[in-house]
RNA sequence: GGGGGAAUUCCCGAGCGGCCAAAGGGGGCAGACUGUAAAUCUGUUGUCAGUGACUUCGGUGGUUCGAAUCCACCUUCCCCCA
């Protein structure tokens, strides 16, 4: 299957420019086109996950990326979509997330021998002289038409700085400046990214005479509509520091039902046939597929070895209540014991299961505190030296999902 | 620059000077049911100690026996006019 196909049929394509010039390019020729990352973090997370997605597929098709780091861009922060004023980062911090992106990125992009490049618009946008870049650039674009844009509608309610207005300048300049100096045609983003990719393509027809295309794809969204890749504890990180490989595996292994096939033909490789006799799956046969879908992307991301792990930490868990090596720990020393145990309020406070001894409290009143498999009945209850010599170590168990292991 | 309004616990949002640790919803957590799903139902959701204490209602002072509730000033945000 060619990839404009392939693309299509895995759902990821949102809107295009040109359906039909695009797909001529991407099955006749062999291109240069362009992703932007903003480095508004130093890591990338799940949503970052879907685009390197899209470039690895151009890429196994003979296409060259040019990841984008907005070392510049990053300055300013895209106010498109978004409700409230981005957070200013300083230079250092940009530089410092972007070597994080870079290295993480290489993972699944191949950049050796110029299949792939980098660059950061910091190298253009910082030097830029302000009344010559309104006279080369800002002429080209109608304040009247950029307002009536729906990605500024939200802030055109709640405030939008001139400030942030110039990231779609900033941005349609990259795709100008990536267009006269490597011929870059095609500029990539999510669907947020619409009106700033639009720009570009406007900008380079303007300046240049020339056609340029955009396209954007999918935003990953559960099927309610709400962004993926969050958690109450904030976003799911692809740096295994930030989200362990196995929380990771977990995120996807309790996806919701509706959303595993499109997870499926986003977020792996597996040929879209096999996906579809997934698709054929009701009910619990779904469990299974949910299972398949957490390896095959934590594979991706922290390879096959951790992958590995990871499954086989959730099957002893989930199947039988087996130890496993990588479970969280907490060591405790002799003085946190008293009277030879240590109390089981003083026990999960410690190991950060419950944030406070009142919600310990709740937890065990409610029977959601299990210590090897025995459910704690008392808050009373202390853990001896003892029971933790026996074995070596103590399985806590928080709810139904919640291992830590304890050790003396 | 002038006029008006707002700031409450994770979020939204109610809150007569005492009965307010503060309604309600969302979210979170736990229990039941399940398929490590969703939906549903139940409980719970400031901290520490068991009928109590302590810290919270943008900040700082003040009035009062007593303040989230009144006053002054400050800070921030929003709206209208220029």
């Amino acid at each position: 299957m060619k990839v404009f196909e392939e693309l299509k049929a895995r759902g990821l394509i949102a809107q295009m420019t040109n359906e039909e010039k695009i797909r001529e390019l991407l099955e006749e020729d062999k291109i240069l086109f362009y992703i932007g990352f903003d480095p508004t973090a130093d890591s990338l997370h799940v949503g970052h996950f879907v685009q390197v997605m899209v470039m690895a597929h151009m890429q196994r098709a003979g296409h060259v990326p040019i990841a984008l780091f907005g070392g510049g861009t990053g300055m300013i922060g895209d106010p498109s979509g978004k409700t409230d004023m981005r957070q200013m980062m300083t230079r250092e911090t940009i530089e410092h997330n972007i070597s994080c992106f870079k290295k993480q990125m290489s993972a699944l992009i191949d950049f050796s021998d110029g299949k792939a490049i980098m660059v950061n618009n910091g190298d253009w946008l910082l030097n830029l002289n302000y009344v010559e870049f309104l006279r080369e650039i800002g002429v080209h674009f109608s304040v009247n038409r950029m307002l009536s844009f729906e990605c500024y509608k939200q802030r055109l309610e709640r405030g939008l700085s001139f400030f942030e207005l110039n990231y779609m300048l900033m941005q349609s300049y990259d795709f100008l400046y990536l267009y006269r100096k490597f011929g870059c045609v095609l500029e990539l983003g999510g669907d947020d990214q619409w009106s700033n990719i639009i720009g570009g393509v406007e900008l380079i027809r303007r300046t240049e005479q020339k056609e340029a295309y955009g396209m954007t794809f999918t935003l990953l969204t559960t099927s309610e509509g709400k962004k993926m890749g969050k958690t109450e504890k904030g976003a799911v990180w692809l740096d295994p520091e930030k989200t362990s490989p196995y929380e990771f595996y977990q995120y996807w292994r309790n996806i919701e039902d509706a959303d595993v096939i499109k997870c499926l033909k986003i977020l792996t490789f597996l040929p879209l046939e096999q996906i579809a006799e997934y698709e054929r799956c009701e009910g619990s046969e779904l469990n299974h597929v949910k299972e398949i879908l957490a390896y095959e992307v934590t594979k991706l991301i922290h390879g096959e070895a951790a992958a590995e792990q990871a499954r086989e930490a959730a099957r002893a868990l989930f199947g039988g209540g087996a130890n496993t090596g990588n479970m969280p720990t907490t060591q405790l020393s002799e003085d946190q014991l008293t009277d030879g145990s240590i109390a089981i309020l003083d026990l999960l406070l410690h190991t950060k299961m419950a944030p406070s001894k009142g919600e310990a409290r709740r937890l065990i009143d409610q029977g959601g505190i299990a210590v090897d498999d025995q459910k704690v009945e008392s808050i009373a209850f202390a853990l001896s030296r003892e029971a933790l010599a026996e074995k070596g170590y103590v399985i806590l168990r928080k709810g139904k999902k919640v291992y830590h292991k304890v050790t003396l």
